[in-house]
DNA sequence: ATGAAATCAGTAAAGATTACTATTTTTACT
DNA sequence: AGTAAAAATAGTAATCTTTACTGATTTCAT
């Protein structure tokens, strides 16, 4: 079905290689580096493929575009509305989903928490 | 600061009024009704004040737009991949925030708690 | 080696959001 | 009520993000 790709390969490295939970542009600008012939379209289209394969995730954040994430173990997010960055937050969601699942009838793939705030640096910065 | 505005109470109204957790696209269309000169960045801008003011909320599900909620009490929400749907979740999120300010020492502001599957009607719709 | 299936680069198109400007509306104050 | 400053608006344009398309290239199984 899925074939293997040097570009395909790319992409997930790149993203593997980060804690910074970039964007689609910003793998893309990285990738190049190693393959500068990559157009952008392939990175959309790898990424896609990754996260429906289950091997990266997608982690919205309210921010007008798609940021990934190559780590897919159950833990959360923490997004800073000053300087916009991501950091991981290790409180896993795992244990929830059984309970929406039983009590709502429906089939959980993934779960994403997300808190939203300003981060330590920036209270700091702040003074 | 802020002045009241017939445009920003009637996107406040709409966007109450359902519990579909709809798109600034579909807020445009819906506030029309009532206001057929209103433009699209009116829309948006209004959207935009009332979220920092904390009277709604954005709910991002990774779906390439931003999706809003009216209802700003501390709930979850389940996102279908195949229908799209957004629904409620009574799940609380506020008793984790307190635990994220004290390990972190980061400012929470909210929190969003977003499950992806698979809904009961299109599982049943599957067979 | 070879042919079907998958993927690619490059480009174009579509969709979502933000920026800009001249005009209108709201508010605070008289 | 009248007025001036501040805020908000409609309409449009521009930007940014994502998806779609197409002909050429690469991968994989035989």
């Amino acid at each position: 079905m899925k074939n293997y790709s040097r570009q395909r390969e790319a992409v997930l490295n790149v993203l593997c290689s980060t804690k910074t939970h970039p964007t689609a542009a910003w793998i893309y600008e990285n990738v190049r580096i190693q393959l500068p012939n990559i157009s952008l379209g392939t990175v959309y289209r790898n990424l896609t493929v990754l996260e429906q394969e289950g091997i990266i995730q997608k982690i919205p954040v309210g921010d007008a575009r798609e940021h990934f994430d190559g780590d897919i173990s159950p833990h959360s997010h923490f997004y800073c509305k000053l300087c916009q960055q991501i950091t991981d937050i290790p409180f896993n969601t795992a244990s929830l989903c059984k309970k929406v699942e039983q009590e709502y009838g429906v089939e959980v793939e993934s779960a994403k928490y997300t808190f939203i705030g300003i981060c330590k640096n920036c209270l700091n910065n702040k003074t």
